[in-house]
DNA sequence: AGAAGAAAGTTGGAGATCAAACCATTGCTG
DNA sequence: CAGCAATGGTTTGATCTCCAACTTTCTTCT
């Protein structure tokens, strides 16, 4: 079990505000769409950073909770959720199914679908990376602000909905 | 009465290009970290479709944004503002240099460090790609609401802030 | 029923990205 | 000033991602 401290949160002793001050952003520092990915990229290192000891890469952890919260899910079905290619899904499966951690089984009526669902072992990667990503949320609500975090949300949400 | 649920406010989407509603979304529902991901994949092939017919992908635009911004700027500041490692930005920058979009210069002085400056073409480039920005910016605050906006935004430098 | 079209999944090719090992140059320190 | 640590950049190797073209299997329409 990987250990976990709200630290885990603060990486690079790079500067006071982890980029460089004397750097001008120009029209970047005005834009919502820069920001959203600086804070993307961020929250993705810092939970690479806590499933660090896991075997299993920050991104398919989404893919597992997924199949394990719907079981027999298709990939087609699997790749709309998670705003994936489907061959994007079809790579990462190869991979989680050579680890024994998803089955894909071919069905009795279409035939051109597979049902996804977690093995055992899958199951159990799943518990260990759900407590990172718990860890993880629990960092990133400090740094929000409890009274924002709700609101936030929201609003993530809707760029997420209505920007596709 | 069922009481207000998370889902209720998620993944409302309908249509080809939403999310399935379907889908249990289990505890990704009410993690910051995964709207986050939704919101900035969303936000990134929107800004994608807007820049269609430019010859370069969104991704390098904040590095030729940085360095119009920034004449002479190293391969390494470029790399910590833009939140990148060193190694990407060799790539991506062999690429823009082959292109004619950017100048990489060595200096009379230190001789390990290039200086980095944008050609004229790579300044039309820009010019043309921060239109595709503004618009999309544009986009952004309307699914926002100009009342959250500023907000909004200093959330997510916050999140960039302290996590790195 | 038969043809046309849609849907599920795969393949191949391209581009980003990171991490670790590496080279060259610079600067610090005893 | 000699040696060694730090810095700027590149290389290599591994992931992850998309897109376009393709095969197989339904579904729909006439």
């Amino acid at each position: 079990m990987p250990s976990l401290r709200a630290s885990d949160l603060a990486m690079n002793n790079r500067g006071p505000h982890g980029a460089d001050d004397s750097i001008n952003y120009g029209p970047l520092e005005h834009w919502v769409a820069f920001h959203l990915r600086m804070a993307q990229v961020v929250s993705f290192q810092a939970f690479a950073r806590l499933a660090h000891g896991v075997n299993l890469s920050p991104g398919r952890f989404a893919v597992l909770t997924l199949i394990g919260q719907n079981p027999g899910i298709t990939q087609t079905a699997l790749s709309r959720a998670n705003r994936n290619d489907k061959s994007t899904l079809t790579s990462a499966l190869t991979g989680l199914v050579q680890k024994k951690l998803v089955n894909r089984q071919r069905t009795e009526g279409d035939k051109r679908i597979y049902r996804l669902t977690l093995t055992p072992a899958g199951e159990r990667l799943l518990q260990r990376l759900t407590e990172c990503a718990k860890q993880h949320d629990r960092n990133l609500t400090r740094v929000i602000g409890q009274r924002d975090y709700a609101h936030f949300m929201q609003i993530l949400q809707k760029i997420a909905a209505e920007a596709g």
